[in-house]
DNA sequence: GAGCACTGC
C-alpha cells in the first residue's frame, strides 16, 4: 500500500491511480484521500509514482500549510501558546493514535508541487470565517462530523490556528529593478514619459470623434443581435426531444418541433447573404487575349523606355513615379536587362508583399520566355525560386534586408529597385538608410525607388535631390463627391449611400471600405435585410464581403463579374486598397477610416485602433473606381475634414511599432549610433530607448549598450527578441526541442478553428488539448499530437485545427532548426520535465508577467495594469497565482493570450536586470505611494493611528 | 465568456 495521509510529508512518494483532475492516493487506508493536481505535471501517468513536495493539506475549503501539520501524525497543530503549553500539546499529540487521524482523510485534499521546482511561495493561511466556523459547529452538532476529525480541534479552542497577518508575509514579493541601463543614464524608463504615438492629426476633429463613436456602435449592434438571438431561442419551446408526451394528436406539430431543434445553430451562423456568396464557383478576372509582346507595347511605360534607360545611365539614383497600371513593376527590370545591366550583377526588385513578388515574377518569366526560377525568379521566406542563372530577382523587402545583413555591399547586384516604396514598410525604411550609405561606397550600383506622386519630392530630397521620372498611368478620371455635413454614424451613412447608388446610378459595381470583419459582416447583413424590404421591383444587389480572415475560396468570388442586370457590391477592409485589385468597380464608398496598429511603448502593448485614414489612402481608395472606366468616389466626410483633419500620408510603420527587432538587427550590423542613423522619418527617441531597455533586460546589450554574444545569436533569428531569448535560454536549460515547436506555434497563431455554427463543438475539441501548465504547453501538445498522427489532414479537420496554420508552424520550425544547426545550438528534449520549458518561457517573456489581484483579474508586474485571462485559455478556470502571457489584446477587456503558470522566483533568477526580490526596508516608489499615510492628528503622536470619526 | 486591419523575416 501507499502512504496514508498522516504519513504524507515533504518528499512522500505517491502513486497515481487516476490521471485526471484529481489523483487518488494509493493505499489501503489512504485511498479516499485526494491529491489536487493543479500543479501536477501533465506528463504524470496513471500508475506512475511521483516524488512530491507537499505544500499544504486541504480541509474542505480551508487550506493548511505543511508548517501547521504535525509531520508525524498528519494532524494540524494546535494554536501556538505563549504560556508554555507546548509540552502539553506534544504530550497530547503522542497520545493520539495514528489510526484516528487516518479517518480524516475523507475530507482532505493535498496540494502538491512537482519535484524539482523551487518551492512555491507559501500561500498565506486563511483565517476561518465565522460562517465556516458555524458550519463546522453545525456538522458536529448533527453528528455528521466527529469532533476529533477536525484539525486541531481542542475542545475550548476553535482557532484552528492561523498565522497572524504579519507572519504571512513570507510570500515572495517582487518589484521592478529600477536601475536603468548605464548606457542610457538619465534617459531610462523612469525619467521620460512614454506616451503612445500620436496617430491622429487632429484629435479634436470630427473624424476622431466619429472613430471613437464607431467602436461603441459596433459593440452595441453586436449586443442587440445577440439579444435578438436569445429572444428567438427563448421563444422556441423547450424539451424538443420529448415529443412522445406531446398532447397534440396531429403529427404536424411534432414535426415542427423536431425541425426547430437545430434553430439557433445553423441559422445564426450562416446568414442569407453569406449563403448566397458561397455556393458558387469562382472565376478569376479577365485576361487580355493579345499576344504577350503586343501587350507589353501597349503599356504606357513602353514609349518612355529609352528615356528611362538614359536617365539611369547618367544618374545613380532615380525616383520613379509610376501610376497604377503603368507597367513599371514588370517592365523596368526587363528594360534594364535588355540594356545590359545584368552583366555586372543581378537586378533586384523588392515588393512589400509575398504574393506580389510571386505573381509578378511568374508574369515576367512568361514575358521573358523562360521557366520560372531560371533567368527570372523570386525569393520569399520559405520559398526560393532562383537559380544560378537568375538575373532578374523579385523578392520581398524583408528578404533583401536579410541579404544586406549578410553582405553589406550587396555585391551580387548591379541594380536595386525598391518598388512600392511609398508603402513605407519597416524593411523599406531601413533599406533606405542602408542603401543611401551603400551607394556612396559602391558607385556602380544603381538604385530605383518607386513612389506615389505625393512622396516623390521627399524621396528625392532624401536621396541627394535625385531626378524624378514620371510614368503616366492608364487610369480613368474619378469624380470625387464629399459629404456636406460630417456623418456621425459612418456605417449607416455608408449603407444608405450604397443603396442610393444602386437605385439611382447606371450600372457598375460598388466597393465599400470598412474597418474590420465584424463591421463588414454587420454591413452585409444589413444590406441584405434592406434589399429584402425593397422587394422584387428593384434590380438585385449581390453582397460580397472581403477580409483577410475569409477563406480563400470565398475571397475569389469577388473577382467574378456580376450577371447581367445585377449589381455587385464588395464590402472590404484595407485589403482592397492595395493588396487586392478588382476589376469592374465604378463606385467607391469611402467612410474614411481604417484600423491601425499602434504600439504603446509605456505599456509594451500593440493595439488596433479605428483611425481616420490619410489623404494618400483616400486617393488610393478613390483610384480604385477608375480602373475600368470613369468612376465616382463618395467620401462620407467633408472636404474640410479631408484637408484639415487627415494627415497627408499614413504614419510610417517605423514610427508606430515596437522596435526591438529592428534595433537588435541594426546593432548586429554594427550600427551603434541609432539616434544619429539617417532615417527618412526617424522613430521617436523614446521608442528607440524603450527598445534598447528591452534588449538590455534580455541580456542582448551590455552596460555600454553594445551587442553581447547572446544578442549576436538572437539577431540570427527572424523573430521578436523575446522569442529568440526564449529559444537560446532553452538550449541552456535543455528543452530546445519543445521551445522550437512552441515558438513556431505562437508565431503562426490561429491554430484553433472556430466557426460560428460549431463553436461549442470546437471549444470541446480544443479543451481536449488543454494542459494544466498553460497555453504554451497546450500548443506543444497539439503539435506533438499532430505529429503522432503523421501530420494528418483529416485529423486536423476532426479536431477543429487549422491545417494551414499547422503547416506554417512546421515551416517555421524547420527554418528555426536550420538556423540552430548552422550555429551549433543543441536541440534537446526535456522529456517529461515541463518545468524546464516553463522556465525557458519565463526567460524570454518575463516582461509579460502578471500576478493575481485580490480585487479581481490580474495585475501586470511591469506597470500594474489590470488584465484578465482570455476565455479561450487553458487556464481560464484555474487562475493560477502567477502567470506569463504572450500578448495582450484589448477588446471588451484587456485580455492576456497564451498564458502559462510560473513560479515567481524564476523571474528574479532569470531576469535580474528587470526584477528583484522586494527589500522590505527599501520599498519601490510605487509601493511607497500606495502605502497609506496616517492623517495628521494634532492631538496625538504623529505616528499613532486613529480610527476615523464620523459625526451624525 | 470571447470577436484580431494589413504585411513580413
Amino acid at each position: 500500500g501507499g502512504p496514508e495521509l498522516h504519513q504524507v510529508c515533504h518528499g512522500t512518494v505517491i502513486r497515481v491511480v487516476d490521471a485526471g483532475c484529481f489523483v487518488r492516493l494509493d493505499g489501503a487506508r489512504g485511498r479516499e484521500g485526494l491529491v489536487h493536481t493543479s500543479r501536477m505535471p501533465a506528463s504524470v501517468k496513471r500508475g506512475q509514482e511521483v516524488f512530491v513536495k507537499v505544500v499544504s493539506v486541504q480541509w474542505g475549503n480551508l487550506e493548511l500549510s505543511m508548517a501547521d501539520i504535525d509531520q508525524e501524525t498528519g494532524r494540524a497543530l494546535p494554536p501556538p501558546r505563549r504560556d508554555g503549553q507546548d509540552a502539553v500539546r506534544r504530550a497530547n499529540r503522542s497520545a493520539d493514535p495514528a489510526g484516528t487521524s487516518g479517518k480524516r482523510i475523507g475530507l482532505s485534499g493535498i496540494v502538491i508541487e512537482e519535484d524539482g521546482a523551487r518551492p512555491a511561495p507559501r500561500r498565506p493561511v486563511r483565517r476561518m470565517s465565522s460562517p465556516e466556523r458555524w458550519e463546522l459547529k453545525q456538522l458536529i452538532a448533527s453528528g455528521a462530523l466527529n469532533v476529533r476529525d477536525c484539525p486541531a480541534f481542542d475542545d475550548d479552542d476553535w482557532g484552528i490556528h492561523y498565522q497572524e497577518e504579519e507572519e504571512v508575509e513570507e510570500e515572495l514579493e517582487i518589484e521592478l529593478n529600477e536601475d536603468e541601463p548605464p548606457f542610457l543614464s538619465g534617459q531610462g524608463r523612469s525619467s521620460i514619459d512614454l506616451s503612445p504615438v500620436r496617430i491622429s492629426k487632429n484629435p479634436e476633429g470630427s473624424l476622431s470623434r466619429v472613430a471613437a463613436l464607431q467602436t461603441a456602435l459596433v459593440k452595441e449592434r453586436r449586443d442587440i443581435r445577440s439579444q435578438e438571438q436569445r429572444a428567438l431561442l427563448d421563444s422556441i419551446p423547450k424539451d424538443l426531444n420529448r415529443q412522445w408526451e406531446d398532447p397534440l394528436p396531429d403529427a404536424g406539430g411534432r414535426c415542427l418541433a423536431q425541425e426547430m431543434r437545430g434553430a439557433g445553430l445553423s441559422a445564426q451562423s450562416m446568414p442569407d447573404w453569406k449563403k448566397q456568396a458561397y455556393g458558387k464557383t469562382g472565376t478569376f478576372g479577365k485576361r487580355s487575349s493579345l499576344p504577350i509582346q503586343e501587350q507589353r507595347q501597349h503599356l504606357p511605360i513602353y514609349r518612355l523606355k529609352n528615356e528611362l534607360i538614359k536617365a539611369l545611365h547618367h544618374h545613380q539614383v532615380l525616383v520613379v513615379i509610376g501610376e497604377t497600371g503603368s507597367g513599371k513593376t514588370t517592365q523596368v527590370t526587363q528594360y534594364l536587362a535588355e540594356a545590359g545591366y545584368t552583366e555586372g550583377g543581378k537586378i533586384a526588385c523588392t515588393q512589400p508583399r509575398r504574393v506580389a513578388a510571386q505573381s509578378v515574377a511568374k508574369r515576367v518569366a512568361e514575358e521573358f520566355g523562360c521557366p520560372l526560377g531560371e533567368e527570372v525568379g523570386y525569393s520569399i521566406r520559405f520559398d526560393d525560386r532562383t537559380g544560378p542563372d537568375t538575373v532578374i530577382k523579385y523578392m520581398t523587402d524583408g528578404m533583401l534586408l536579410r541579404e544586406i545583413m549578410v553582405d553589406k555591399n550587396l555585391s551580387c547586384y548591379s541594380v536595386v529597385m525598391l518598388d512600392e516604396a511609398h508603402e513605407r514598410t519597416i524593411y523599406t525604411d531601413i533599406l533606405f538608410g542602408l542603401l543611401k550609405q551603400l551607394i556612396r561606397r559602391r558607385t556602380d550600383l544603381k538604385l530605383i525607388v518607386t513612389s506615389a506622386t505625393l512622396d516623390a519630392e521627399k524621396f528625392s530630397r532624401y536621396f541627394f535631390n535625385c531626378n524624378i521620372f514620371t510614368i503616366p498611368g492608364r487610369t480613368f478620371p474619378v469624380e470625387i463627391l464629399y459629404a456636406k455635413e460630417p456623418e456621425s454614424d459612418y456605417m449607416d451613412a455608408a449603407l444608405i449611400t450604397v443603396l442610393q447608388i444602386h437605385l439611382s446610378q447606371p450600372e457598375g459595381d460598388i466597393l465599400l471600405f470598412l474597418t474590420g470583419q465584424e463591421e463588414i459582416d454587420q454591413a452585409c447583413n444589413s444590406l441584405h435585410e434592406r434589399m429584402k424590404v425593397l422587394g422584387n421591383d428593384v434590380p438585385e444587389l449581390l453582397v460580397n464581403p472581403v477580409y483577410s480572415a475569409l477563406p480563400t475560396e470565398m475571397q475569389s468570388k469577388i473577382f467574378e463579374p456580376a450577371p447581367l442586370g445585377k449589381r455587385k457590391v464588395i464590402v472590404a477592409t484595407n485589403i482592397a486598397e492595395a493588396s487586392i485589385t478588382i476589376d469592374g468597380i465604378y463606385y467607391v464608398v469611402d467612410p474614411g477610416f481604417a484600423k491601425l496598429n499602434v504600439y504603446n511603448p509605456k505599456r509594451g502593448l500593440d493595439s488596433l485602433v479605428i483611425t481616420p485614414i490619410s489623404q494618400a489612402s483616400a486617393k488610393q481608395r478613390a483610384g480604385r473606381a477608375g480602373r475600368t472606366g470613369p468612376g465616382k468616389c463618395y467620401r462620407l466626410y467633408t472636404e474640410s475634414a479631408y484637408r484639415n483633419e487627415m494627415p497627408a500620408t499614413t504614419i510610417p510603420e517605423i514610427q508606430r511599432i515596437n522596435l526591438g527587432w529592428t534595433v537588435l538587427n541594426m546593432k548586429a550590423m554594427g550600427i551603434n549610433e541609432l539616434v544619429s542613423f539617417d532615417f527618412m522619418d526617424p522613430p521617436a527617441p523614446q521608442a528607440l530607448i524603450s527598445a534598447m531597455e528591452q534588449l538590455y533586460s534580455l541580456g542582448a546589450l551590455d552596460e555600454e549598450g553594445l551587442l553581447t554574444k547572446l544578442g549576436r545569436k538572437m539577431a540570427e533569428f527572424p523573430q521578436e527578441p523575446p522569442l529568440s531569448k526564449m529559444l537560446l535560454a532553452s538550449v541552456d536549460l535543455g528543452c530546445s526541442d519543445e521551445i522550437v515547436t512552441i515558438i513556431a506555434m505562437i508565431q503562426t497563431g490561429n491554430i484553433f478553428y472556430r466557426p460560428r455554427e460549431k463553436q461549442d463543438q470546437a471549444d470541446r475539441k480544443r479543451g481536449n488539448f488543454f494542459q494544466p501548465e498553460g497555453d504554451h504547453i497546450t500548443l506543444l501538445t497539439v503539435y506533438q499530437a499532430w505529429k503522432a498522427k503523421q501530420f494528418s489532414g483529416p485529423w486536423c479537420f476532426e479536431n477543429f485545427l487549422q491545417i494551414t496554420s499547422l503547416r506554417r508552424a512546421q515551416d517555421v520550425r524547420k527554418q528555426l532548426l536550420e538556423i540552430m544547426d548552422r550555429y551549433r545550438l543543441d536541440v534537446v528534449s526535456a522529456g517529461n520535465d515541463l518545468t524546464k520549458v516553463r522556465r525557458a518561457i519565463a526567460a524570454g517573456f518575463f516582461f509579460n508577467s502578471a500576478k493575481k489581484d485580490p480585487q479581481g483579474g490580474y495585475r501586470t508586474l511591469a506597470d500594474h495594469q489590470q488584465v484578465y485571462i482570455h476565455p479561450s485559455s487553458a487556464l481560464f478556470h484555474q487562475q493560477p497565482e502567477w502567470v506569463i502571457y504572450n500578448e495582450i489584446v484589448m477588446t471588451t477587456k484587456e485580455y492576456m493570450r497564451e498564458v502559462t503558470a510560473i513560479n515567481p522566483a524564476w523571474l528574479v533568477e532569470l531576469a535580474p536586470r528587470f526584477y528583484r526580490s522586494m527589500d522590505s526596508t527599501k520599498m519601490s516608489k510605487r509601493k511607497r505611494q500606495e502605502r497609506i499615510e496616517p492623517l495628521y492628528d494634532r492631538y496625538n503622536e504623529p505616528n499613532s493611528w486613529r480610527l476615523s470619526k464620523r459625526r451624525g
